[in-house]
DNA sequence: TATACACCCTCCAGCGGCAGGAGCGTCAAG
DNA sequence: CTTGACGCTCCTGCCGCTGGAGGGTGTATA
């Protein structure tokens, strides 16, 4: 019989988690004193906590855990749950090897000086229902029409725009001049207007790495330059056409320096 | 000017944690109806929450995310913050490989059947001071008697024991015979005796894989196979003598099958 | 026998980053 | 004018402990 302080030597627990693991029913004292609640612990209790131990630190939550100790548990059930821990694990490893790369590259570019005063984050974007207008226009600054066409319709048709509008970037290639670009404004999820050229369909979503960019349209390039090396530099590669999305442009009446425009580029992690 | 739901949509965050983010003023909306409470966001606080996500994102606490939003923090402090970052991150993927080591080995086992009902634990076992006889014996039985000799001479110095017994193996090969054997009890952290061929010495302690196996001698082999092979296969290396712990043992007046013995053996990250 | 002093007890608060829900007010569309 | 989506505040809960307050217990020494 140890007191709760000896036995926590012998095991390498702390007093207050052998006590928590009493009032959580997971581990209890042999026997307790009933007038001064002093708890007594048996050398044949050390195979059980020694168990505990281990499945602890195979990063088992304590309820797994008492389940698997108190009902007999069948070799299958622990299979299963060995199977989902392992591939919990894993993608664990996964998520913070991402993280380790990002911080990296940080790293890197602090001390090359390049401090772009950009923030890359990778979101799942969903699909968004919009009014869709497709051209090869002679430079990028004739988009803007492409907007007024597509908001003069839905005007007629009276329909609101249900989100900011954004235009899609088909060319693989960089281009200047004959730039295939698609200029879309969000609808509400019921509508299904189409004519004039311009359609009605579901935007796909997926995964995105995304960057707000403020400032005029002419010198957002470095601002790509910027999403594109942290695209490769992050074990990702591009998976599609990318996007730019107007959070605040031309039509909010505010300087070009104000400009807010977020790029997305569809990514896959390779 | 948005309002929450809007903003959350675009930005990619519930709305909770938008009212979170206010509530511990990381992010606070533009502007607050005082009447109604309601909060309402400007497309030009894009880019400051879009930084708190990417921030966040990289595993930084919000807190630190605010300071190194609210001061404008130099160049150096944001690389010192990152460099213990990139540590962290490094240090927990190495946990979970380990972890996942663990679990992959443990389902391997139950694949081949081979269910030990045994749980190999790394434990940092702390240096003790120890009263302590070396011998070369025959046999292993023969070490109940170093133990007869230790507690006797104890006695007449009139010291009590401090834990339970133990005794270091230093064959580096396993032998039937002519084994060489320290036994060892610990003794209060003042204690100098020696004496009798008996000395009395700190005891290191360090990292070390344990196992408490329960039943007779005979079969502690086993438990051995058993531990040495989950060393090996856990990407560890034997940094030394293993150690048996004497938990309950002859002197406690049971039957063999209930004796209780933890084996440790010093492990070094190989 | 008195007094240290180590050890034990219970109960409560707090961590981080939200999530869920109760109970109620507000806004825009039909 | 109603309806339903959306907004608000406030409270609790999650996990696995840790720290502390305030008090009782057990053993060794003066």
């Amino acid at each position: 019989m140890f007191k709760i302080g000896e036995f926590s030597r012998l095991v390498q627990v702390p007093v207050k988690t052998l006590r928590y693991y009493d009032e959580i029913g997971l581990f209890k004292p042999a026997y307790v004193d009933e007038t001064t609640g002093y708890r007594y612990y048996k050398a044949d209790q050390l195979p059980k906590i020694h168990r505990i131990l281990a499945l602890r630190d195979l990063g088992f939550p304590l309820k797994q855990i008492a389940q698997l100790l108190e009902e007999g548990i069948s070799p299958e059930a622990l299979k299963g749950m060995l199977a989902l821990r392992r591939a919990e694990l894993r993608s664990q490893i996964e998520e913070a090897q991402r993280k380790l790369a990002r911080v990296e590259w940080r790293l890197r570019m602090l001390e090359e000086g390049k401090m772009g005063n950009y923030e890359v984050l990778i979101k799942n974007v969903p699909g968004v229902r919009a009014a869709l207008l497709r051209r090869t226009l002679p430079t990028y600054a004739h988009v803007g029409q492409l907007f007024s066409q597509i908001f003069s319709q839905l005007e007629k048709e009276g329909l609101k725009p249900a989100g900011p509008p954004f235009a899609i970037y088909h060319d693989t290639e960089y281009k200047e001049n004959d730039v295939d670009v698609e200029a879309g404004v969000p609808v509400a999820a019921s509508s299904a207007y189409a004519g004039e050229g311009i359609s009605v369909r579901e935007v796909p979503g997926g995964e995105m790495a995304c960057l707000v960019y403020r400032g005029p349209y002419e010198s957002i390039g470095e601002a790509y330059a910027y999403l594109i090396s942290w695209i490769s530099a992050n074990g990702y590669r591009i998976g599609g056409p990318s996007r730019e999305v107007y959070l605040r442009g031309p039509a909010d009446q505010c300087s070009p320096d104000e400009y807010l425009t977020e790029i997305q580029f569809p990514v896959e992690r390779g």
